[in-house]
DNA sequence: AAATCCACTTGACAAAAGGCAAGAATTAAA
DNA sequence: TTTAATTCTTGCCTTTTGTCAAGTGGATTT
C-alpha cells in the first residue's frame, strides 16, 4: 500500500542528494495511516510527528478566543506535514492537526530527525527548505490578506489548491480565508 | 560604538552555548551602520546580509500589484534582521529592508553563516531557532488579521511595540495593519 | 517669506463584510 | 424511515472599511 519511493521523489526534489542517500533517509521513516477526522495532534500534546503525507488532506485549526474553531492551514499531498512550534521548541501545541480525508504517509520522531541531520550532513539542507518553504507559505498567506479583498482570496484558492475546496466543508474554508460562513456562501453563489 | 557584547548575549539567550563559543561566533560578524532610510536590501538584489540589529528600527516593503508600498514587517533592536527567502534560496529578492532610524549591528554573508554552521554544529540550533521564531511572528500575524479589527490589531502593535508607532510614519503603520491612511487616521481619533 | 512638498486629517458617500435568525439541504443517527 | 444534527443558504439590517477629494499643518527649499 505505502509507497515510499514517492518520500524519495519527494526529498530528491527539495535538496541536491544522491538517491542512494535518499533512499537510506526514507527508509528511517515509518509507514502510518491515518482515519478521516482522526487527530495527528491534539491542543496540549508536544508534537513528534515529522510527518511526509503521501496521500490525503489535512489542515490545522485552533479555538480563538471567542471559541471559534478557527482553520489554519491545510496540507495537500506531497508536503511535510506538523506543527513548528511544538515539534523544535518542544512546548504544548495550541493547535490541532486533523484528517479531512483519509491520508497516508511516513514520520518521524523528533529524535530520529535529530538523529537524521546529523547522520546525513545534506538533509540538513533539506529541514531548512521546509522551514523556508512554510515560512515563504506564511507571508504570502498574510500579503493575501492584506492586499486582496475575500473575494479575490477565495479565487486565488480555487485556482491554486482546487483539491481543497472540492474535499474541505465550506466552514473550514471560511475561517481559513478570514470570512464567516454567510459572506463565504454568498461569495460563491455570484461566480 | 558598536558593542558585540549584546551580539554575545543574543546568542546566549536564543541557545544554551558556552560564553567562550557565542564570543567566537560574535567575532566573526562584521560591524555596520545605515544611515536613515538607507537600504539593507534592494528589490531584484540577492541577500546577502545576516544582520542583527543591535540598536535602530528597520521595516520591510514591497510594492503590490498596484503599485502601492506595502510594509510587510518592521525590525526592532536585539533581532536577526534578513530577507529570509531571498537569502538562503539564493534568488533576487521582491522585497526592499529599510532603515527607518539610524542603525548599528553586526552582520556575515551567506558564505560566512554556512562556515559558522559547520564549524560550530551548536549554532545551527540557533540558525533554525530564528528561523522558526519569524515563522511563529509570520503566523500569529495571520492569525491576528483574521480574528481581529483593525481597531484591535493597531491596540495590539502598541501594546507589543510601542516603539514602532513612536518612530513609524502612520502610511507605514496603516499598510502593515492592512488598512488604509484614513481608516488608521480616524482609529486613532477614536482612543 | 513664499512656494512647495509631504504626512496626516476629515467629510460625504460607497462597498465589503458581519450579525442574527429563519429556512433548505444534506448527512448521520436512532 | 423517521428523527435529529449538521451544514449551507438567504434576507434584513448594522458595522467596518474603502474611495475620493479637499483641507490642515509642518518641514524644507528657494
Amino acid at each position: 500500500m505505502n509507497n515510499r519511493e514517492s518520500l524519495v521523489n519527494f526529498i530528491l526534489s527539495v535538496v541536491k542528494i544522491s538517491r542512494d542517500e535518499a533512499d537510506q533517509i526514507a527508509n528511517t521513516f515509518h509507514p502510518i495511516e491515518i482515519e478521516e477526522k482522526d487527530y495527528l495532534l491534539r491542543e496540549n500534546e508536544i508534537s513528534d510527528d515529522y510527518f511526509y503525507l503521501e496521500s490525503g488532506l489535512m489542515r490545522t485549526f485552533l479555538y480563538n478566543l471567542e471559541g471559534e474553531e478557527i482553520t489554519i492551514d491545510f496540507f495537500t499531498e506531497n508536503n511535510i506535514v506538523f506543527e513548528i512550534t511544538s515539534f523544535f521548541n518542544r512546548i504544548r501545541s495550541e493547535a490541532y492537526i486533523q484528517a479531512i480525508t483519509k491520508c497516508k504517509g511516513f514520520r518521524i520522531s523528533y529524535e530520529e530527525l535529530n538523529t537524521l541531520f546529523h547522520d546525513k550532513p545534506a538533509f540538513r539542507d533539506f529541514g531548512r527548505a521546509i522551514l523556508v518553504k512554510e515560512f515563504i507559505a506564511s507571508q504570502s498567506r498574510n500579503f493575501g490578506m492584506i492586499n486582496r479583498t475575500a473575494k479575490e482570496r477565495y479565487q486565488n484558492l480555487l485556482s491554486i489548491e482546487p483539491q481543497i475546496l472540492q474535499y474541505a466543508p465550506l466552514k473550514y474554508i471560511a475561517s481559513y480565508l478570514g470570512v464567516t460562513d454567510s459572506t463565504l456562501s454568498r461569495l460563491r453563489k455570484k461566480m
